[in-house]
DNA sequence: CTATGGCACGGATT
DNA sequence: AATCCGTGCCATAG
């Protein structure tokens, strides 16, 4: 049985209800803001810091030890600890934002730009190499490129020209991500690599940008994939994960100016909402989910307020109540939201355990429905929580939360390792069959999509000479 | 005749 | 109510 930090209540109003829902399907990031809006306008609500442990900077419950550090170490290991941690340099996802450039794709880049990368990464630079990297930054074109020679700026400063790098590769790393770079290749790149931390990267990505841009830009993909000696089909597959996640030009917004600006970016995802890991990184230990607020400390109700509302006149009362009120309706929303991740996250990760130690074979395809019943609360309640969240696993790959419930990736993996490992070519029904072998149960034509999805070429175009 | 891809239907999800 | 995914049926390529 994992602790509650909380105590539970049970939705009363409608009004309770239908925040609760609407907190709980927030991200960390959404919540953030929400968060935010409801401490500016509200003066019942206030954040009060805790305690935290000295080793893993975690919140300390009330007169309490850290429950990961002093883990009694004989506790049952498939039960999994989840709680909710707060983190006070919690960083929006929004590396990739486009609304700041959005109203003017074409406007020059304005000092704001430069002063917005400065503020980023001056912490981390010497005296010398804030003036390099003001320079660099005031010359920035319409797209965050360099309109400035690296040769020249060394000379300029009378420096190696590997001192300018060192410090274009910093301004790189700030956001908006490959800002400074010399052209679109290289800021893809930085990009790619600065993703490749925390998604998987299709193999080949990095290669078609290094060594195929200009046909990539002409999307020239036919010749790219007979260079490559690889399919059309995973050509297409990785330009559209390449689109999905980069962007050549760091200060404008997308893909030329073609794209739809409203879409927003659901394939990336830069922050997790909860963290899964190994208890003190031993791969035998229990498994922590944390499920990550975006603020320090704890939201509550003001005492300090309560006590001012009875000395005050009668008709204020009124007013300073209905603060009151909200503040505390908003607090148990929060507390209820926060209860509702908590037995949702415990539950997932006993179901998909193998999932999270071994590998995307085990994921069990469970539907929401079910586990709505499970935890007895409405699927809908599950929709929620379960859309728009993302979700670190122990060997630190991002997913999305919702990929605990899909149903075709385990299938997925084993029909990968079935196609790599027969030297000869398979038809997809040969390939049905192994599968149902190995207790998958689709149909041909089912195979043959999810092929498709892998970037697997049809057995006849599969020969290995 | 066999292997695949396209289209559409039905159930699950949002 | 709108959308996504697995399947069945059928046309087409080889």
């Amino acid at each position: 049985m994992f602790q509650y930090q909380y105590q539970v209540h049970k939705p009363i109003t409608t009004a309770h209800l239908a925040q609760t829902m609407t907190l709980l399907s927030l991200s960390a990031f959404e919540l953030k803001q929400q968060i935010d809006s409801e401490l500016a306008s509200n003066p019942a609500l206030e954040i009060i810091e805790e305690r935290r442990c000295p080793h893993c900077k975690r919140i300390l419950p009330e007169n309490g030890a850290c429950p990961i550090c002093s883990r009694p170490m004989n506790s049952d290991v498939d039960e999994p600890i989840v709680y909710v941690s707060p983190m006070d340099d919690f960083i929006p996802r929004s590396d990739y934002d486009d609304s700041d450039y959005s109203e003017e794709p074409f406007s020059p880049v304005t000092d704001d730009l430069t002063s917005y990368v400065i503020k980023q990464i001056a912490p981390e630079l010497s005296k010398d190499q804030q003036l390099i990297a003001v320079h660099l930054l005031t010359n920035l074109d319409d797209d965050g490129f360099l309109s400035v020679n690296l040769m020249d700026v060394a000379r300029y400063f009378h420096v190696p020209i590997s001192t300018i790098e060192e410090v274009q590769k910093i301004i790189q790393l700030a956001d908006p991500i490959g800002v400074g770079s010399v052209n679109p290749q290289q800021a893809l790149m930085v990009q790619l690599e600065v993703l490749s931390d925390s998604i998987t990267i299709p193999e080949y990505a990095y290669e078609i940008i290094k060594d195929f841009m200009d046909l990539l830009s002409k999307r020239q993909h036919i010749e790219i994939a007979k260079r490559l000696k690889i399919s059309v089909q995973r050509v297409e597959k990785i330009v559209e994960f390449i689109s999905d996640n980069l962007n050549p030009f760091p200060a404008r917004s997308h893909w030329g100016s073609v794209r739809n600006p409203s879409s927003p970016d659901t394939n990336v995802y830069h922050r997790p909402d909860v963290l899964i890991s190994y208890a003190n990184n031993d791969q035998k230990s229990q498994l922590i989910v944390e499920i990550v607020m975006p603020y320090s400390g704890t939201l509550q109700v003001s005492p300090l307020y309560k006590q001012t509302i009875k000395e005050t006149d009668a008709e204020l009362k009124d007013a300073m109540k209905g603060d009151l009120e909200k503040a505390s309706l908003f607090v148990k929303c929060l507390q209820q939201r926060n209860h509702t991740m908590q037995r949702l996250m415990h539950e997932l990760v006993m179901i998909q355990k193998s999932y999270l130690t071994k590998g995307e074979k085990f994921l069990k395809p469970i539907t929401r429905a079910s586990l709505a019943e499970e935890l007895e609360v409405h699927e809908s309640t599950i929709s929620r929580a379960v859309s728009g969240k993302s979700v670190q696993l122990p060997n630190k790959k991002i997913v999305p939360l919702a990929a605990f419930f899909d149903r075709s990736l385990s299938a997925r993996t084993i029909l990968r390792e079935i196609v790599s490992s027969e030297s000869k070519p398979l038809s997809d029904t040969e390939i049905q069959k192994k599968l149902s072998e190995r207790g998958i149960q689709v149909a041909r034509r089912t195979v043959a999509k999810y092929r498709a999805m892998e970037g697997i070429l049809p057995a006849h175009l599969r020969q290995a000479p």
